[in-house]
DNA sequence: TATTATATATAGATAAAATCTATGGATTGT
DNA sequence: ACAATCCATAGATTTTATCTATATATAATA
């Protein structure tokens, strides 16, 4: 049974007439004639009763008038409805970002986001880039806002930030005071420093690899919020993201020394899978981002080309 | 669009793989992509995004994910209801029958009806056999109880019932004492008679034109109630059928007269477009009719025929 | 009662489509 | 890097839908 088969029968069964409805239909009557015959034996079931000037529904004729009559009506509707590219309720999609952008970046964008498509259930999951690569490249997530660089060939990125990681200490700490320190004074105080598998740490790591010196880690972490704690009360020092530490700066509990020669920063970009394909409520959300940070033309041109 | 498509697109979707997809639809792989390819061209959207070891839904894709499942619900349902020739509640069907079947002849039967078909609405059409078949040739009611001989090319009728039709007279006529009367009195006397157009009353003119007499009409009706009423105050006799006058027979408001010679009588019987189809329910109530009063393998014969 | 007009059914030809085979390009996992 | 697996594509093939022409049945008309 094909849909065609359900229009011809309905429109028989509205006309009464197989050559009217063939008209109706912009078809020819044996077009209409055999429809209804392989409906009839698919079901093994007379549908009309022919040999009047009009032909007339049998019973079970009546009864599939019932249901065709809602099956076109949810064909139609799918239709319009994917055409116009509305949002089921309940409907919703999945992106990731790292702490620092789901927390000091994406906030007012969401906010505004949720009021233009209130039918959209978003899902953000917060992890570290390399999860949230994962998840890109599994198809789980449609973007992720990602520490870059972020180098991978199934991966588009585009920058929207760029923070600075000044290094960071706390009020107490014998550099408070100080304006700038050496590399060679950093690396004997006790370092708290990104874990290795992160954008961030490998930024720090390759600098200290070119300075020809080698830090003393007392600590590895993966999330900033703890580390801006443990660097406040005195556990160590670090080189925090700007976005982190900016509150703390501002109360005083951290102190920014400048390190002679080095300035350490990371982007923050939207990473996305190669040729993916975005629906409407989703770009809307890329877009926005694009619009609050810049990046919105070079994103165009890369899903001009991906399309 | 048609329902192949949403089957394809249903078991992509479940399974997350076209190759899968197609071995679970036993079609090759490359039929399921063109389907899918066919349905996304014809919505202008992409319902899945390709290129890791499993396909994704996009937003739209999960929209036609939930209308498709629905379809194909309705369309096993609407499979399953007609292969098992169930009814749906409110769907019914027309029947016809003149006065006397339904006053005499069905009651018992339609009530043992619809205790088996609860589902069924019955609608039936009261009116003298003549406006009946017309409701058949239109194909408006599915069979009719009608008075035979009704012979017409495109109806096939099958005799459940013989109905002797007495002179009746009432109780103070002159004739009421008698045993029997000649037709030449009976002429005399003031006759109510069927309409010219009824069963009935062609057998009464056919048998007067026979013996070469004319009756005495006084009034010429459609109502054997009507009739019977009349007879029973006076304004007339009449040929009624017994079935019609029974009870005033046995309470003696009318009296029987034997005519010398001339004993009508019509027939009653089932009658039916010519080739007609007709659904269980209906033949159930058809075939319980000539349980009832016979006729049984008669009307199997024609049906045999007819299919 | 024959005749004309209008139905649906059927047969065969044609056009459209779905499907298959073979193959290429891309991605994943070893 | 290599093998395995996946989806896309091109062209051939088969199936299916549709059309034309015609037969047959019915209804309306003269």
């Amino acid at each position: 049974m094909n849909l065609y088969h359900l229009r011809y029968f309905l429109s028989v069964a509205q006309t009464g007439s197989f050559s009217q409805a063939a008209r109706e239909m912009h078809v020819t009557q044996p077009t209409v004639s055999s429809g209804i015959a392989e409906l009839e034996k698919m079901m093994g079931v007379r549908l009309f009763n022919r040999g009047g000037k009009r032909v007339a529904l049998t019973m079970e004729g009546r009864t599939l008038v019932n249901y065709a009559m809602q099956i076109q009506d949810l064909v139609e509707e799918v239709e319009d409805h994917l055409q116009r590219r509305d949002v089921l309720p309940g409907e919703g999609f999945q992106f990731g970002a790292i702490d620092a952008a789901v927390t000091y970046l994406l906030p007012d964008i969401l906010k505004d986001y949720m009021r233009a498509y209130p039918d959209v259930s978003l899902s953000a999951q917060v992890a570290p880039s390399r999860y949230l690569v994962d998840d890109l490249l599994m198809n789980r997530s449609e973007f992720a806002v990602i520490s870059l660089p972020y180098d991978h060939p199934r991966l588009e990125t585009v920058s929207i930030y760029r923070d600075s990681m000044p290094l960071v200490v706390g009020a107490s700490h014998p550099f408070a005071g100080r304006k700038s320190a050496t590399l060679q004074e950093v690396v004997q105080e006790p370092l708290i420093l990104f874990h290795t598998d992160s954008i961030s740490r490998k930024i720090v790591d390759e600098r200290f690899a070119e300075a020809g010196v080698s830090p003393g880690v007392v600590m590895e972490m993966r999330s900033p919020e703890a580390m801006r704690k443990l660097v406040e009360v005195g556990v160590g020092i670090s080189f925090l993201p700007m976005l982190t530490v900016q509150e703390s700066l501002d109360s005083g509990a951290l102190r920014v020394v400048n390190v002679a020669g080095v300035a350490f920063s990371r982007e923050i970009g939207v990473a996305w899978r190669r040729g993916r394909y975005f629906s409407a409520a989703i770009r809307y959300l890329i877009e926005a981002i694009f619009e609050a940070y810049q990046g919105l033309e070079v994103w165009q041109k890369k899903v001009g080309i991906a399309k």
